[in-house]
RNA sequence: GGUGAGGUGGCUGAGUGGUCGAAAGCAGCGCUUUGCUAAAGCGCCGUACUCCAAAAGGGUACCGAGGGUUCGAAUCCCUCCCUCACCGCCA
């Protein structure tokens, strides 16, 4: 959410920055200073009106107290309660309807964030390691995992439906070893604290975090309409302080969780959907950092690069890609993605999205902190996947398969999954 | 799920219709006293919105949330949420 001053004092700015990310933004601007200007006239004569029911009824309490007669008084302050509740109605009309609009216009890029139309415009930042020299016939994960019988999606589709994964054996056993191990790296030696949150979150924590109120459809309500199925650990962690005040010793929090993670994927179908690369629930272990808003872009960094350090020990070629204006995210000032390169599709896939959001999801949710001079300021907040599983795992066995149909299990991890092969 | 008790400022805790944004204590900040520490005394010490070009300074709202009664609500009534205790059920 933007702070409704920024938008009144620098509206062209505003409106330029947005502009930038390609939608037509500028009217919801215009149409939420219309609606501020017209609540801000009616409060203050709301707060005139309230002052003087205030008076004359504490000289009525004289009046009374001294056996006076008071009914004139009490006929005059009548008349303006009558006034005053209509206000009221206009007030809180035009408050709520400001803050709809305000939740539904996106956050500003970055300065520096570079300029584009779409995905196609995105920089590549940097990549590490190369493209893995595979002998003999390339295998993709579905057929290396159908023939190793690491999952069954046929008989996850028969529970389920299509869009789901059923993990078994040894393909059970890797998704937990990677689980493990990921929890392992960023609690140890990243210096997270782990969390093992709720998976169902209430609608306001949804809205802190803007996956409401705009995508709903996306996303898995119960039926009475209050809880959801996260779609991402960074739901439950990021508003694990909503609504607090932090101390100024208390940041940055760092924090790190395994939750599987529940989407709709409304509208994707035909795209991404063969094997378990595009699914309806998929495990990941996400980072989410609280910061003071003076240290957020360095700990944007250090996150996403705590993020690569899993790719790097599990030996698997990556690169980092940063998000144009006209590709980020809703809430998002400065993004950049992880893509792990797939032997088997022959293509980067994004295992990772480590985004800074500065203030805008900390407004959303009341997340504040008391600055060294005792200000109450809002947080910037963080997050990325460090890393979401099934892709990781299909670009793990591709990258990892031997010519004789067996997956070796890079040595990092063969502590947690213990065997140094699948056969 | 049932019954009962309760939700007041950073914390503890008073306040059952008017002068209460809210006593008191603790913590915090400033000053005085003091050889240092300690102690004592005095003062300050919530948040949001809004008015004013700005500052200074006003104003309004907020005692879990939302409605209601009333000239006037922290205080009375209703609904909801949450916490605690006990009972029931259950992994």
């Amino acid at each position: 959410m933007l702070d409704i001053r920024l938008i009144r004092e620098q509206p062209d700015f505003v409106k330029s920055r947005i502009a930038t990310r390609g939608g037509d933004d500028a009217a919801k601007i215009d149409e939420v200073l219309r609606v501020d200007a017209t609540r801000r006239k009616a409060e203050t004569a709301l707060q005139q009106l309230n002052g003087d029911r205030k008076r004359l009824s504490k000289e009525i309490g004289g009046k009374r107290a001294r056996g006076e007669a008071s009914d004139e008084l009490e006929t005059r302050v009548r008349e303006v309660g009558d006034q005053i509740s209509l206000l009221n109605e206009q007030t809180s009309a035009a408050d709520e309807e400001q803050k709809r609009l305000l939740l539904q216009i996106p956050n500003l890029p970055h300065a520096n964030a570079p300029v584009g139309k779409d995905a196609s415009e995105n920089p590549v930042v940097r990549s590490w390691g190369e493209k893995p020299a595979l002998s003999g016939t390339v295998l993709d994960h579905l057929a290396l995992g159908t023939q190793l019988k690491l999952f069954d999606l046929e008989r996850a589709a028969k529970l389920s439906g299509s869009g789901f994964i059923c993990f078994t054996g040894a393909g059970a056993r890797l998704e937990r070893a990677l689980i493990n191990f990921m929890l392992d790296l960023h609690t140890r030696e990243h210096g997270y604290l782990e969390i093992s949150p709720p998976f169902l979150v209430r609608r306001e924590c949804m809205i802190g975090t803007t996956q409401l109120p705009k995508f709903e459809e996306d996303m898995y309500g119960l039926e009475n309409g209050e809880l959801f199925l996260a779609p991402t650990a960074e739901v439950p962690v990021t508003n694990f302080h909503r609504e607090e005040i932090l101390g100024p010793a208390e940041l940055p929090k760092k924090f790190v969780a395994y939750t599987p993670c529940f989407r709709r994927e409304a509208g994707s179908a035909g795209r991404e959907t063969r094997g378990i690369i595009r699914v309806h629930q998929f495990d990941k272990v996400e980072l989410v950092k609280i910061t003071a808003p003076e240290n957020s872009y360095a700990e944007h960094e250090s996150l996403t690069a705590n993020a690569e350090r899993v790719l790097q020990l599990l030996g698997l070629h990556y690169r980092v890609i940063e998000l144009c204006t006209g590709d980020l995210g809703f809430g998002g000032a400065k993004t950049y993605d992880i893509e792990v390169w797939s032997p088997g599709q022959n293509a980067y896939l994004e295992v990772s999205s480590c985004t800074n959001f500065e203030e805008f999801q900390a407004r959303r949710m009341n997340l504040r902190f008391k600055d060294a001079d005792g200000k109450n300021r809002f947080c910037h907040t963080l997050n990325g996947s460090g890393l979401a599983l099934p892709r990781l795992f299909a670009a793990l066995i591709e990258t990892y398969q031997q010519p004789d149909g067996s997956v070796r299990i890079p040595e990092k991890l063969q502590p947690h999954f213990g065997a140094a092969e699948i056969r």
